[in-house]
DNA sequence: GCCTGGCTCAGGTATTAGCCCGATTTCGAA
DNA sequence: TTCGAAATCGGGCTAATACCTGAGCCAGGC
């Protein structure tokens, strides 16, 4: 089996040498070479073809995110593993939308490293966990939505809010549920009293969070 | 710092035998008791109040997914670990609908135990990257998406689209941007022509689709 | 120089939203 | 059995929406 090669990218020598040990110690991981800024990754990558790259994300001169979606867009095959200080949840979408596959923490157990690493390869895409918080949180939430009402919301309410959220008129909700205007529009007040918000675009968040709609439809 | 105090449930001697040399290599973590199936689980659980339970999905009796739901009931604190030989997504949303906080799988490697079991405690969701691999996906897709699908609005229209997402009304925006109040009637008319969208609530969701807005706030 | 597109306003109208007041029925819990 | 909460309707009001028509200003491109 061929070994992976790895090239680093990082601006502090102290942590490219530390990441470099944490890599050789992984079986089947070759370091092939270091950047301290995004342009020279750029131009080492063209050179030496790196299976992987580990990349900061705060580099001088060209940093990570731009570097990482030219690279991406010079050598598709090319995967990026961005390394970042911040869980800000900005930062992850930036890198993920710049094309990177993983987002590691820098305080991050070094067993994760190996981790992301083997999912990265896998074409997986790995999110330290304290990251993917958010990710997940809103896909349980959405799961768990119906069964933990945690939300005070009657059936007939919950019912009201979902339709009003997805974009019908209160006309259309009643005749949906074959009701009078008047029943649907209760309802609506009814529900915004209770939650103590005053517009339908409250609503549409509120059933967002809450996983009554999906973003999509 | 007193220790984390685990119980073990799997039908299996020797994997729970496993299971629990490598809980005791961590430190920190104390294996209070063992099950065999899920009415044991419940009862141990509730004489023993652990922190965290490690649980197969599949027992003979009272199965994993319909165990942890019952003992989330009866002690919400308690965080259930689910255990699955499948890496199936329906399994996975199972186990999250019934109150796991993180599906393993079983031949994930040792440490990501120890992730998972750091992550829960944090009061974390933790799903093995191979299963988290649909979740993140879409989430990436849609992240990517909106490059490549770049929205074609202004950056004015963008302004007054998450100002109207955001809650406030024509005149708040107006007063807000120092516009007139027709103007930004405009602008949102416009809007909704060009993105084919006929309710505020439907603007809402694209807002939110395209990070313009977060679900809360 | 002309023309397109973005941004700025205005008048008007039909519909809906948001909220006030009121009401009855049903049904389970105290 | 009494009580309250949920659910069902109604009248009436103001504000905001959704959509139509028109317009002028200005920067940038062919």
């Amino acid at each position: 089996m061929n070994p992976v090669r790895v090239l680093l990218a990082d601006d502090h020598i102290l942590v490219r040498a530390g990441l470099r040990k944490l890599l050789e110690s992984i079986p089947g991981i070759e370091v092939v070479g270091e950047a301290d800024n995004g342009l020279m990754l750029l131009a080492l990558a063209t050179q030496l073809a790196p299976h992987l790259v580990l990349m900061d994300i705060a580099m001088p001169g060209l940093n990570g995110l731009e570097a990482t979606a030219r690279l991406v867009k010079a050598m598709p095959e090319t995967r990026v593993l961005m390394l970042s200080m911040h869980q800000n949840e900005e930062y992850v979408r930036q890198a993920l939308r710049h094309g990177a596959c993983a987002y590691l923490l820098k305080d991050a157990a070094p067993a994760e490293l190996d981790l992301a690493i083997k999912a990265v390869l896998r074409g997986e895409t790995y999110l330290s966990p304290a990251v993917s918080k958010g990710v997940m949180s809103d896909y349980v939430q959405r799961l768990r939505g119906e069964e933990t009402t945690d939300a005070p919301l009657t059936p007939r309410q919950r019912e009201v809010l979902q339709l009003i959220a997805q974009g019908h008129s209160t006309k259309e909700v009643a005749r949906r549920l074959d009701l009078s205007v008047k029943t649907v529009d209760t309802h609506r007040t009814q529900l915004m009293k209770q939650l103590d918000i005053h517009e339908v675009t409250g609503l549409v968040r509120y059933a967002m969070r809450h996983g009554l709609i999906s973003p999509d439809s």
